[in-house]
DNA sequence: TTCTTTATATACTCTATAGTATGATATAAG
DNA sequence: CTTATATCATACTATAGAGTATATAAAGAA
């Protein structure tokens, strides 16, 4: 395997590959058969061998996706401590913008105009929302109080790589996660059940510093 | 004016209103001359009367975006009371998946991929983050806990209409936005410098129900 | 070697869209 | 009524991308 090689001939997976970094960089409008042969230097003469038409590179694109590049997480969390609580932290710590759920910000996008993409899409945030429901459920929170702080925890890491103001510095992205973690294994306030009677917890506060 | 009136002739608000609807029901890349012409009822010679090109089009929808269509909360909010904890509680319990924000999930879709969308989205961002954060300043909380806690709440309504899994009923959305509200206005949870020292506040907690 | 299958190239068609050029029509001002 | 201007229609060109048909080359089986 020398560095003139010829280049080896190509599989359905490579396409596979490829196409999802073009998805990821430049969404699925980018998604194309010719630009796409070009990136992995063949023509489209190459793609309409693997794939019937653009329809199931879409489809499989979005199988590839689901099975191969959304369940890392689980493992190496698990992995990492058998506490629930432990665990929560690793995940709020180790989930970044960046890296591995590139390609979920983009099927997220994706998935607002496509129902294909959006039953996927679907699945994973269930199943993703299940896990750390499941995590508070072991904390011993009752079931309201796991699923309402699943979706926090949860939610919280999608707008970290939604919102386009200025993200926080990484020292201050860990400090935030932790101060999330302590505040989201805390017991729950009591008294939940009244509307809004407490005129502003405020000045009773204001000495609090870093 | 009646109903058999003949069509009045346009304006380029029109044009950039029934683009926006595009936008928000299919996406920027079903943003065409053509088909949104069709949608108005005439040709693409109107388009290039109102318009030099589509890039024209674009950056102004997303100019017409900013300035008419994401300034509605701050009025509405403020105008519900004076007390900053209250109006957090307004805005979370206010701020829907649908509605309003409808723009913005596309215009964030579309931000992904689009320097020029991003521009504008960073703004708005950056200003609605802003505005929550002068809430917890005006509480009574520290520059970083009023970072964290705006933050907190931004990206949950932005996880709310971008996460696809099953939503909660309208009713536990509403027990879950005061719920947030209780503990996003409670007092810091002292000593968070220790990354997660305490083994799970669990067994404790496990009566609380509803 | 010869045959077969796999993998890719080349040369087409067809459609959607952007953009242009120019003609038609309506409305208001004179 | 006439004219000018604002608004829109029609008929074109050009390009990008999907899809098809067929030729070609490489690799393995006979």
């Amino acid at each position: 395997m020398t560095v003139l090689e010829k280049r080896r001939r190509l599989t359905r997976e490579d396409w596979l590959a490829k196409a999802l970094d073009v998805l990821a960089e430049e969404g699925i409008g980018a998604v194309c058969i010719e630009p796409v042969a070009k990136a992995l230097g063949v023509t489209k003469g190459s793609f309409y061998w693997h794939f019937e038409d653009r329809d199931e590179l879409v489809e499989r694109l979005l199988e590839y996706w689901e099975t191969e590049h959304t369940d890392r997480l689980g493992d190496l969390v698990a992995a990492d401590s058998s506490d629930p609580s432990e665990q929560l932290l690793t995940l709020l710590e180790l989930v970044t913008p960046s890296d591995e759920n590139r390609y979920d910000a983009s099927v997220r996008a994706w998935a607002r105009y496509d129902p294909r993409a959006a039953a996927h899409l679907t699945r994973v945030d269930q199943k993703r929302l299940d896990y750390v429901r499941d995590l508070f459920l072991m904390m011993g929170f009752s079931k309201e109080q796991a699923d309402l702080r699943s979706r926090w925890s949860y939610y919280y890491m999608i707008g970290e790589y939604s919102v386009l103001a200025i993200p926080p510095s990484d020292d201050q992205r860990l400090d935030f996660a932790r101060r999330r973690h302590r505040m989201l294994t805390a017991p729950p306030v009591p008294g939940c059940s009244v509307p809004a009677a407490q005129p502003a917890a405020g000045a009773a506060i204001a000495k609090e510093n870093a």
